[in-house]
DNA sequence: TTGAAAGCGCTAACAC
DNA sequence: GTGTTAGCGCTTTCAA
């Protein structure tokens, strides 16, 4: 531990003089303790400790050539959804002595696509990305370099890639079907910004579907695109409840936080939930439950997603037979901001 | 981009060879532009892009001695404060060509000091951790490598770290005074977990001294620890309230997930907030101001916190002169859930 | 402005 | 079981 902050950080030739030994043996002692005689081992790692040495990892990466780094390629942290993914995935990963580097796009296909190239050269050896809707340059990179990757939450039955998520689109066809099975027959859609967003799209597609098998479509000015903020919700309801008719029974939101947002402002509003309006949401926040009525929205569990990610990934690096990765589901969790349509 | 996923990735001399110069200008091209000649260069960025040639960080890191690799060291990415600190401050290194290592030490110290030796074994070059309740080793660990590191998020006067973070202790006393000054003389505390984290710790002395300058204590019985969930929010104030008198007519929450779980709780057991009970939380969640009542609490701008701690790490980095940092304050938000003390 | 050559710190054959 | 040696892919003097 004695050093002085000037000199440089001692390397494993200090260590294999100062226990007697050469550097392959040092080398040995931390990646194959089973090759090196316990005493000898023991006087290195006591020697090691001593000196403070810690293995410089460019110089291990190129020898080995290994660098036992990930990449997960993410929207945005500030999002509790893509948090909760990459932290399950870390964990697992970093269990396995993997480092995870961690790249946000900030909504932005360009900016994905120099994250992964940042990332590529600093030698991930795999990747997880959210969303499939990427610049093909993206794929062609990692493909190229033959690193395995996932895309992580989205899920179409269609897609090329290996996927570990749920199918958006089959999720929205569902809890649309609910609201008609209710008696719902005029919609609007609160949803967050839908270009270069294959959630949101599909999420849209899968509403649009399970409408237009009853023959109906929405109104286009009962559909309404802005920032997942509870302000958007409620700027959003204000407008479709205050034009001019006909006024939608049931309103889809892209997530909680706008449904949530749309919730405040029907009930400053004087609207009767469920009574006179349905609302959903997407995501099952903790607060989701508690609203004033608890909210009927969609749950789908990302801490799995992330574990899922980070074991398909560690199969695949470990030459081990890849699991076929079933989807995930999104489970409708019916609360008290939805009834039957008014009459 | 042509390249067999057999082969293994092109590297510098290949990109070279291709432009009919060495490996030398080549690098120049790339880290000293204005070094080559520019028809050079061109034919070098030219042939590089043809080949997909990106440059090996490893190989770099070693003959460069840099890494361009910086780490923070949070608890968890669970967490809207962190997350939005890390977001904030990776933001800004990222855009100085560094990369940025995640680590999470899930409250845990070793596991924190464990993390840090990793990301030191990796290079980085600067550190920003979240709490200064830490190992000694840690620090000793990144102070023998001479790495420059900031304590994020918590900021305590008699601090001997460089701080980018506001003081707990204070803010805490603060929204004290002002329910004392609110006429309150009884108080109960809901608090996230105090062991090894000293933020809560110094919120709970925050509490203690504001209260102890108008010869007030807490009860012991009126101190409740616990995860921080809406549940516990919930379950404290219905053990608080439900037990024998004398009841606190204040509770102070260690957040806002405590204090909405309690405020969830008064509402169903009927307890008038303001009028018979005030409630506090610490955080200004987005859902804070549309509880009913909306929520008194505390605002701090983690933001700024994470580009302020970037900007630190930067400046040490480039050798910069040190522009001191003043702490960052946390705003007293009042709303409808305190009031004066009830007769 | 460019090239040659010597490493950066470590690992992996291959000998012993 | 351990040492010797030859790189891994890049940057950086130093010459030219």
């Amino acid at each position: 531990m004695r050093e002085s902050r000037t000199s440089r950080p001692p390397r494993a030739i200090d260590v294999a003089a100062a226990a007697g030994v050469s550097t392959a043996t040092v080398s040995r002692a931390f990646n194959a303790p089973e090759k090196v005689l316990p005493e000898v081992r023991d006087k290195i790692f006591a020697v090691a400790a001593e000196l403070g040495w810690l293995p410089n990892a460019a110089g291990a990466a190129l020898a080995s050539r290994r660098t036992w780094l990930a990449g997960v390629l993410i929207p945005t942290l500030d999002h509790d959804v893509f948090a909760a993914q990459v932290n399950a995935l870390q964990a697992r990963l970093s269990a396995s002595g993997i480092t995870v580097l961690i790249g946000c796009s900030n909504y932005d296909l360009d900016e994905a696509a120099d994250q992964v190239r940042v990332m590529l050269a600093r030698g991930i050896e795999a990747l997880a990305v959210v969303g499939e809707l990427q610049r093909p340059e993206l794929f062609e990179m990692i493909s190229a370099r033959g690193v395995p990757y996932v895309v992580m939450y989205s899920h179409s039955p269609k897609s090329p890639h290996p996927c570990v998520g749920f199918d958006n689109q089959a999720a929205f066809s569902k809890l649309t079907r609910y609201l008609l099975d209710l008696g719902h027959r005029s919609f609007a859609v609160i949803h967050q910004p839908s270009s270069d967003n294959d959630r949101v799209l599909a999420r849209l597609a899968g509403i649009r579907d399970a409408l237009a098998s009853e023959g109906l479509a929405l109104r286009p000015q009962h559909v309404f695109e802005g920032q997942a903020t509870f302000e958007f919700g409620r700027e959003s309801l204000r407008k479709c409840l205050g034009g001019p008719g006909p006024h939608p029974t049931a309103i889809i939101c892209g997530n909680d936080t706008l449904a949530i947002g749309a919730l405040i402002e029907a009930r400053a509003m004087g609207i009767d939930v469920p009574g006179a309006l349905s609302i959903t949401g997407f995501d099952d926040l903790p607060i989701a439950e508690f609203t004033s009525p608890p909210l009927t929205t969609m749950r789908v569990d990302n801490v799995a997603i992330g574990k899922a990610a980070a074991d398909y990934l560690l199969n695949r690096l470990g030459q081990q037979p890849i699991v076929p990765r079933d989807a995930f589901e999104a489970d409708l969790i019916v609360r008290g901001s939805t009834g039957p349509a008014g009459s």
